[in-house]
Formats: C-alpha cells, sequence, structure tokens
DNA sequence: TCTACAATCCGTAGTCGCTACAGGATCAAG
DNA sequence: CTTGATCCTGTAGCGACTACGGATTGTAGA
C-alpha cells in the first residue's frame, strides 16, 4: 500500500501555474521575491516545483487583485489567515474600507467624465483653430 | 515715463506659484524637468522667477490632470498650443477618446463596488474564525 | 550692517505593481 | 543526443510624482 496521492498535491511548474491562474510567470516570481507567496521546493536544476496550496494562494492574490486590493491590504489578509487569528470582524473592516475607497474613486471619476462630456459638448469639432475646450483648460478651477 | 508693467507680468518665485496654482514646489521643478514647462529665468543666485504665462501653462497642465490626462496627453495638447496647429477636430478627438477612457474605468470599479458589497453583506462579521469572505476568495475566478 | 531663518537649489532614491529584457541553464520529446 | 520550449537570475524601466540631504540664497527684523 503505497501513498497514493491522488491529484490533491499535483506538482506544476510556474508556466503551468501561470496559466491556471492567469498570472504572468514573472508576476509569481515577483509575488515570491516581495514575500507575498513562500518560496516553492527546486527541482535539482533549480526549476520551481508548485502544489495545490500554491496555487490556492496564488488564486487568493489574484482574487484580491481584481478587487482593486493593494498588494499591502493582500498581505494584510493572508497575515491574518496565515495566524489563524483570522476573525470575521477584522476582515469585514478591511473589505468595507476598501469598498469605501473604491466608491469614493467612482465618485471622483464621474466628476472627471461629466466636464470632460461638457467640454466635448462645447466643441464644434471642425478644422477652427480656436477650440473652446482649449480655452476652457488655460481657466482655473471649476 | 517708464513703462509701468502693471500686474499683467508678475514675477513670481517658485513656491508663490505653488501656492497660485496648487501645484507642490518638486512637481513644478518635475514638470520642467521632463520638458513639459519652459525653464524660466532665473535670479543672479539661481532662484527660478516666474510671469503669468507660466502660470497659465501650469493652470493648463494641473487642470488636465485633474481630468485625468496622462503628462503625455498634456504633452499633446500643449503641441498643439504651440505650434498653433491646434484644430477643434484634433482636441475633441483626444477628449472624447479620453474619457471613454474614464468611463471604461468606472465600469471596472462598479463591478470590482457591486462584488465587494456582496462580500460585505455575506460576512456575518462576528469573532468566528472561518469567514465567509475568506473563503470565497479563495475559490477561483467569478 | 548683521543675523537668523525661511525658501530655494540640485541630485538621487523611493513609491506601486508589475513588465521587459539579457544571457544563460534545464527539461521533455523525438 | 539534439532540438526547442521553458526556466533561471538580475537589472532596468514605466508613470507621476514625493521625499530626502546638504548646500546656497533671499529677506525681514534688530
Amino acid at each position: 500500500m503505497t501513498a497514493p496521492d491522488g491529484p490533491r498535491r499535483e506538482r506544476r511548474t510556474i508556466g503551468v501555474l501561470a496559466r491556471q491562474t492567469g498570472c504572468h510567470v514573472e508576476t509569481i516570481r515577483f509575488y515570491e521575491r516581495i514575500g507575498l507567496l513562500a518560496p516553492p521546493p527546486r527541482t535539482q536544476g533549480g526549476h520551481r516545483v508548485f502544489d495545490d496550496s500554491h496555487a490556492r494562494r496564488l488564486v487568493f492574490v489574484r482574487r484580491c487583485r481584481e478587487l482593486g486590493f493593494s498588494l499591502d491590504d493582500v498581505r494584510g489578509l493572508l497575515g491574518l489567515v496565515d495566524t489563524g487569528d483570522v476573525t470575521c470582524a477584522e476582515v469585514k473592516a478591511l473589505t468595507v474600507h476598501h469598498r469605501d475607497a473604491v466608491r469614493h474613486r467612482i465618485e471622483d471619476l464621474r466628476r472627471m467624465e461629466g466636464v470632460l462630456t461638457d467640454l466635448v459638448q462645447m466643441c464644434a469639432g471642425g478644422t477652427a483653430p480656436d477650440c473652446a475646450i482649449i480655452e476652457t483648460l488655460f481657466e482655473p478651477h471649476r
């Protein structure tokens, strides 16, 4: 009865991991370098060998990044997970805080979009050398 | 009858210009270094002396930045202004293109915000060590 | 006129989150 | 055993600033 390991601990090269997670190879190495991912074991020749736990962790990082969390936020979340100290309240607070920042950013962009639309509308778009957009941009704030 | 110059060509130090335009002193020097603003004349001791034309141009840059234009975009717009070759059509095209990029960015952020709000709502926020947010973030995409 | 101190000078390095090389070594298939 | 894909390390670059250190200059008050 040799241990049948199964697909639970599947080994993969960095390239395969990259394809599975949608990360670039360079990004994975970068995450390892900055301490976001633990250094995986290597082959005799020095190639990294990743297993499911690495894949899981990388997926987590990637999902967080897709949601706009900073790498520092991700580090914090992973820290909570790693120590086992994680409580819903902490995670929720971090998430709420980030969501509020995202909302704030949306508001900023909306204001920009409004002004840009105004500018576009006040511009005839012809070959005239005097452009209302340019004129307006030379005016101080608001 | 000495030329009364008037307030039209008011001279100012970099600090005063910064206060007038809302830019940091370092940013003004930075803009000069990358060729966005022309090098102003100096005092004997080497301090920069700015006049109204510099102020006008810096206001333009600042307004563009507030609207999210890249420094390269600003360079382009200023280039058009400088050559006198500026036509409404060109400026409008650049502005429309940028507005579309801003809209795109808003859509991205809105999607993030939606997911973040979902996450926040699925989390009880108590002291439980199992957190639904964390669980979800370990799941692959979507 | 002297002195104190604010403001300015320059150059370099750091921020964030990657991305793009260069110049090699290793691995798997045929 | 050769080929060619993949991997390795290290460094430099991006955008748009920001922050520093150490020196110099400008100016207002005594």
